[in-house]
DNA sequence: ATTCTGCTAACTGCTAACAGTTTACAGATA
DNA sequence: TATCTGTAAACTGTTAGCAGTTAGCAGAAT
């Protein structure tokens, strides 16, 4: 996610008024860029005190820093016991895909009605970039950060502080899934991503809400399958139900079938 | 919200290995009930440290407590300055009703889905809590936990995890709306509520997926408009843009009408 | 060999104290 | 009188240390 948490819009460098960052936001940015760069594998203890040895400062801002990813999604924590990175399931994917679509079948709808021009000219020049870096061959987490600029320069456009709030907690999460199964050929990846995200543009600019949902749900729906695709067809052994899962009096498991739009399509 | 965080399923009391409270999780509690009944007054500062000391306890839970209460959008939290009481404005309200639509209409398909039978009959008992309490009179705070208490129970059934988060973030907000400003006239306002409630029920027991989900887009949208009816029509001199608002780099205010399904409707 | 038992080290939750920032206000200045 | 300025009190962010809990492992028991 380097460039992802970069404002779009940079403030101006002089009189900026900088907002102070405080330690523990440090802490958490940094944390959070080694669990998706694979520094610390899904289910490895993550120990606060340790943490915060090796970053050269107390354990006040680690702790904040860990609730703050706990949020976000990227690790477990158990009361009295070291955090735990999250191990995502088969199930952890559904989930944050059918949210995801919901949220940003919403996003484009605000989009559409409070974007402005400069907002559509920021993401064809997203797409611009992939397209002139796709040419040269990028990585997985080029393509990545490609991918996840430009929906979030969506949901900024939507200006709807709530909605980006609740986006900011499942992107982590859809870059760790982007990163660790989007295994299909590059070339073909890419392009699709390209095409969909010029198709979605379009029919934010023509302003058509129904065509740009519609697009959204295509969109997202391949991205589901091809992630899910690349799951193993036995999960590992002894995979807890999902990476959240504070509730201790869970049900006995159930095969869940996806609900929805992203389950399998009989009808369109 | 007395009643509605209460386990809809209590653990058996016996050999329940009681999940152990943290400090910090019994101070975010007392706050946020605090906050909800209106011993805060919107606007007003919260001093980490006087609430500290009168809880007798240190600051390092309060913190805690702080910062999860600004994530449920209760309070708002700037840098080295004391926190303040959200002041929740039209703006919010139409933010949180249109997640909240959303949400919610993802909600319904999970829970007809993955509903036990057992979900029903406790949404079912909620309906007639609410039937009898009406009959002897109930004030706004019981109209409320009843009302949110329903729409816990169909989130709980849709087993959905990530989904719920982001209600529980929502309840309190929908919470503090509804007392503040949910002053129709209470038998009205009840038999809406009865009604709405009994026939998303009804459409859950039959899996009709797509009734259900025009029937919580008819009965939040009501909702939506009755609570916004009764906002001043000018609003406070002074107002923030939104409770939120961490952003500092915020455009000039525009007025936003609402978007999607919440809009005024022409067709239907 | 495998399972239990008890101990030690590691670790978290919490508290108390320090350093730097913000708020509030009294007095100075226009 | 109204506005500015400097200073003290209030308060937050951070650190370090204590108390209680958990994890890990060596040795006993089966």
């Amino acid at each position: 996610m380097t460039a992802s948490n970069t404002r779009a819009t940079s403030p101006s460098p002089l009189l900026s008024l900088a907002r102070k960052r405080t330690r523990a936001e440090e802490v958490t940015e940094r944390l959070r860029e080694a669990i998706l760069r694979g520094v610390f594998e899904p289910g490895q203890p993550v120990s606060e005190e340790q943490l915060a040895a090796s970053l050269g400062v107390s354990r006040g801002p680690v702790h904040e820093a860990v609730v703050q990813l706990q949020h976000e999604g990227l690790v477990l924590i158990r009361p009295n016991r070291r955090a735990v990175v999250a191990r995502l399931t088969r199930r952890d994917l559904e989930e944050v895909y059918s949210l995801r679509l919901a949220m940003e079948q919403l996003a484009v709808q605000y989009a559409i009605h409070h974007a402005r021009t400069e907002d559509f000219d920021m993401m064809e020049a997203v797409i611009r970039s992939l397209e002139d870096a796709a040419v040269r061959g990028i990585n997985e987490q080029e393509a990545a950060d490609f991918d996840i600029n430009f929906h979030d320069l969506v949901y900024r456009a939507a200006q709807h502080e709530r909605l980006y709030q609740v986006w900011s907690k499942l992107k982590s999460q859809v870059y760790v899934f982007l990163l660790s199964r989007n295994i299909a050929n590059p070339d073909f990846r890419e392009q699709g991503i390209i095409r969909g995200h010029t198709a979605i543009l379009d029919a934010l600019r023509a302003r058509d809400e129904k065509r740009a949902v519609e697009l959204t749900e295509q969109h997202l729906r391949a991205a589901y399958l091809r992630i899910l695709a690349a799951f193993p067809e036995h999960e590992e052994a002894g995979e807890a139900d999902s990476a959240l899962s504070i509730d201790e009096s869970a049900p006995p498991h159930v095969r869940r079938p996806p609900v929805g739009p992203l389950q399998a399509r009989r009808k369109t």
